[in-house]
RNA sequence: GGGCGCUUAGCUCAGCGGUAGAGCGCUUCGUUUACACCGAAGAUGCCGGGGGUUCGAAUCCCUCAGCGCCCA
């Protein structure tokens, strides 16, 4: 016997393993059949199962499910990312909580075992809680962007993309975060909103002593290094001034004024101070105009003085070397604050506003980035990015919902070059080998870096391997092949690339999408990554607020389903994932969703008290009840809609289609309707209803599998539907064969309408549900008489009522009545029943019968209507005025019998 | 500043040319062989404003307003 309450806790992990030790999971390369494949997006092997995993592992794994059901070879592939930086802060930051010696003072060589350490003991934790989740991953092929496999793909990648000229090494500036040391991509940079100063400076005009220019800046601690100050070319008030000279306050060199369009004479003071190793606008004007550009911030974004310390100059009031001596070394703070206060000294600030403004920082340091001009591995991402718009535009590859190409084009036609080194330890370490005057070797191994220097310079030279490792996306972006391998050409390779289709957040377009598809395509003979890319929303709060630590509105999902279920959050997740819209979830709607699957439960607790059980012989197209003909009907249809609402990436429509048949039809009806039968003798009408419903259950079982496999799979065993854990391979149901459907659809939408009909009046003119009444039927066709008959013993339990009889002669005092199709149906109740609530409800009625009317008519008396619409839709219309002519007139005569 | 999206019942949202819907909430009633995480019934809408196209607009176009996100 089920339990009388449904207890997800008591089976979830059970049948997990079940499934996971049988191999359920596992994709099989030597199938026949066709293959599906959804590659995971690594998460972040530092990372812990938050909402956001949620809601895109149970997108995943309900399709993945739904294929794999259909008959699919599905290959959902998992594994994790090595998360350079992120990684590596993890671990110093629990070298600095041991107590133990920092990375450096280790050595590289020990600190990336105790990384691997860590790794092994700390980097399985998001793998075990997609296991809560419930994710039906293909756990023995898991892999890690650091293995080996992935480590020579990354190499080989590396390599020939080197020797293709699509790397190579360029001095430019990057985002440096002078924190971690290291330059990280402007996708890691976020803009804060930073309430500043906005200092307008006078330089002094060279040979024109008391003439001033004044530039504004937020950055007055840059202005060491400005190379020039740029007006611009039509602003009239700065003229006269173009190729003149000015000193620059503080360091005393000379710069010039130069004219560019840059320069926004709207802003500030109209003329901006160039710094173009601290800038990336200035950067671009000094390009444009031959500038020098001296960087005067080191690594750590402290002062340094080396490549402007030639040209210190004293200048009577305006320049001291001594003091610019002394701010060597000075946090750029520190430096701000010191050069503020030594110009004001001087009087060279005009004055000071106060000023908001964006400024970039790092998103894992936390701290303001700083461009700064060194020297990098870059990515010719303009010519890799050219296919990949290409294969959007021409439909090779389908975003959904549509719209995000926009972002994806936009971010493509535009991509700036790929900074993909970093100064860091923890990754894929670069195969570039220094040789004397700085030749460079690049290749998959030191000893062919040997050979290629011996080549080169006839003799065994020593060589350096570049320090730095590879941005973590650049694996990342290999992940839909070198995870089956290749560079080998296994079969894997072959058969499961390209994956059918990707699913992630629009965040992460960037990031993922569009890096995969640059090396899939190169690499994979222009074949594309994936087909389809599913782009959902982001988990917000109840609010709509995005979650954050800060706010205090995370909801943690493994705390969701220790309460409620992995299968209530997973369909509620589904049911609220609709078209390109944020997904706003809290506690309270998984708890509301809880109860459909106590519902189902409760569903199959019901027959299994009633003795009904698998029957695989049962044939459903043998079916002669109009009851089980229209419950299999409605499941051929629930069956339609949920396919079409998967296939169309409907989650939200997925799970209505499932509630709406689960509980609207066979809850709500097919089980009311059984009950009679099921209580009355055995017999071929009870046995049909029995396998009617054994039927349908499995099919109901089957179809919520895909979003809610735990509470079906322990449905599915119990019952005996298959051995255990066998749901998750067994066949996705299909329409089933029905007799007649037709005819038991109107029948039973007949019975329906009666039962409703009865039901509303009852309630209405305030019934006691204790009172039991006969219906008389006035003007009933034979058809609707039988159908009475036939289905009186459920309409007694239904609609409280005794027995059905056509009306002999004048109709009784003090009834109430209803309108069913052609028949007007009394249930006498003098004495009972308040005739002016009968009256009223009656009236409202007829109001809204005539509201129908004149809205009806009104349309057909339009002749440009009538000519001009399609012909179904005016005879439609024809029909429906018909009608609710006809319940006006059957109205009237109830209220004509009740108004004596 | 550029781009995208949203605005439909109290709330969350579907519908996107032909009868305005769902879930939750609310009100009333209810212990009938599953289920109170339940059952029955009921109320609630100038489909953001304005203009246009059309026989017909929540749905298509223009415009305005408000909200949100992305990129500068």
């Amino acid at each position: 016997m089920l339990d009388k309450t449904l207890t997800p806790s008591s089976f979830e992990t059970r049948l997990y393993e079940g499934w996971e030790r049988s191999g359920a999971f596992a994709a099989d390369p030597n199938s026949a059949a066709q293959p599906f494949t959804i590659m995971i997006p690594p998460p972040n092997v530092t990372g812990s199962l938050h909402m956001g995993h949620a809601l895109t592992f149970t997108i995943q794994d309900t399709l993945i499910r739904w294929r794999r059901m259909q008959g699919r070879d599905a290959l959902w592939q998992p594994g994790t990312d090595h998360a350079g930086i992120a990684t590596q802060m993890v671990v110093e930051r629990l070298l600095a909580a041991e107590g133990n010696q920092d990375r450096r003072s280790m050595g590289r060589e020990a600190f990336l075992e105790r990384v691997w350490q860590w790794k092994a003991e700390s980097g399985g934790t998001i793998t075990k809680q997609l296991r809560r989740l419930g994710a039906s991953l293909d756990w023995p092929r898991e892999r890690f962007t650091m293995d080996e496999g992935l480590s020579a793909a990354v190499r080989e990648v590396f390599v020939t993309l080197h020797k293709q000229g699509l790397i190579y090494r360029d001095r430019r500036l990057v985002n440096w975060d002078p924190k971690l040391l290291t330059a990280i991509s402007d996708l890691e940079v976020e803009s804060r909103e930073v309430k500043g100063s906005l200092w307008h400076l006078r330089y002094p005009v060279e040979g024109e002593p008391g003439r001033f220019l004044v530039v504004a800046t937020t950055r007055p601690e840059t202005m060491l290094g400005d190379t020039a100050v740029a007006v611009h070319p039509a602003d009239a008030r700065f003229a006269d001034l173009i190729g003149k000279k000015l000193v620059l306050p503080l360091v005393g060199r000379s710069i010039p004024v130069v004219a560019d369009e840059y320069s926004d004479p709207e802003k500030g003071s109209g003329a901006v101070k160039i710094t173009p190793a601290h800038d990336f606008n200035d950067f671009e004007v000094g390009r444009r105009h031959g500038l020098p550009m001296p960087s005067v911030l080191d690594a750590e974004a402290r002062v340094m003085l080396a490549e402007i310390a030639a040209e210190l100059r004293a200048v009577e009031g305006v320049a001291d070397p001594a003091f610019v001596q002394g701010l060597d070394g000075k946090d750029r703070f520190a430096a701000r604050k010191a050069i503020v206060a030594k110009l004001e000294e001087l009087g060279l600030i005009e004055t000071i506003e106060p000023h908001t403004h964006q400024v970039p920082h790092g998103d894992r340091g936390g701290v303001p980035i700083e461009p700064r001009l060194t020297w990098q591995w870059y990515c010719d991402a303009g010519t890799l990015a050219k296919p990949c718009v290409e294969a959007v535009e021409t439909g090779r590859m389908r975003f959904v919902p549509k719209q995000w190409e926009n972002t994806f084009f936009a971010w493509m036609r535009d991509i700036q070059p790929w900074c993909v080194s970093r100064q860091l330890w923890w990754g894929h370490q670069i195969p570039a080998w220094y040789g004397p005057e700085g030749t460079i070797f690049v290749e998959k191994t030191e000893a062919e870096a040997q050979e290629a220097a011996r080549k080169h310079f006839g003799q065994d030279v020593p060589l350096e391997r570049d320090p730095d490792v590879l941005d973590t996306w650049f694996s990342s972006a290999l992940w839909p092949f070198s995870t089956l391998g290749w560079p080998e050409r296994t079969k894997e390779v072959a058969r499961y690339y390209p994956g059918d289709v990707l699913v992630t957040g629009f965040d992460i377009i960037f990031f993922w999408v569009a890096r995969m598809m640059m090396m899939g395509q190169h690499f994979m003979g222009g074949e594309v990554p994936f087909r389809d890319i599913y782009i959902h929303g982001l988990v917000r709060d109840e609010k709509g607020q995005k979650m954050s630590k800060s706010k205090g509105n995370v909801m943690d999902p493994l705390e969701l389903i220790d309460a409620y279920g992995a299968d209530a959050l997973r369909f509620t997740i589904c049911a609220l994932t609709g078209p390109g819209r944020d997904v706003k979830l809290g506690r309270k709607r998984v708890e509301d969703h809880r109860s459909f699957a106590t519902k189902l439960w409760n569903a199959a607790r019901f027959l299994e008290m009633n003795g009904i059980a698998p029957e695989a012989a049962w044939d459903p197209a043998q079916a002669e009840t109009p009851l089980a003909r229209w419950v299999l009907d409605a499941a051929n249809r629930a069956v339609a809609e949920a396919d079409a609402a998967l296939e169309a990436y409907r989650f939200d429509e997925y799970a209505a289609a499932c509630y709406r048949f689960v509980w609207g039809g066979f809850c709500d009806w097919f089980i009311e309707f059984a009950k009679p039968v099921l209580n009355g003798s055995e017999g071929a009408e009870k046995a049909e209803i029995k396998g009617a419903a054994q039927h349908v259950l499995g099919v109901i079982l089957r179809l919520l599998h895909p979003v809610m496999p735990f509470v079906t799979e322990e449905l599915w065993d119990r019952f005996g539907y298959g051995p255990e854990c066998s749901l998750i391979r067994a066949p996705w149901p299909q329409a089933v064969a029905v007799r007649e459907a037709e005819a038991a659809r109107a029948e039973l939408d007949w019975v329906v309408a009666l039962v409703t009909e009865v039901r509303a009046a009852r309630a209405e003119v305030n019934v006691p549900p204790s009172v039991t009444t006969p219906l008389l039927v006035k003007d009933a066709a034979p058809e609707s008489l039988a159908r009475a008959a036939r289905w009186i013993e459920a309409i007694r339990r239904l609609g409280r009522v005794t027995e059905i009889t056509p009306l002999s002669g004048e109709a009784p005092k003090g009834v109430a009545q209803v309108v069913v199709g052609e028949a007007t149906v009394m249930l006498p109740l003098a004495g009972v029943i308040d005739l002016g609530a009968e009256r009223a409800r009656l009236l409202k009625a007829r109001g809204s019968a005539e509201g129908e009317t004149r809205k009806i008519a009104a349309k057909l008396g339009n002749a440009d209507f009538v000519a001009r619409a399609p012909e179904e839709v005016v005879e439609e219309n024809r029909e429906r005025l018909a009608a609710a002519e006809a319940e006006i007139a059957r109205l009237d005569a109830a209220l004509a019998r009740i108004a004596g």
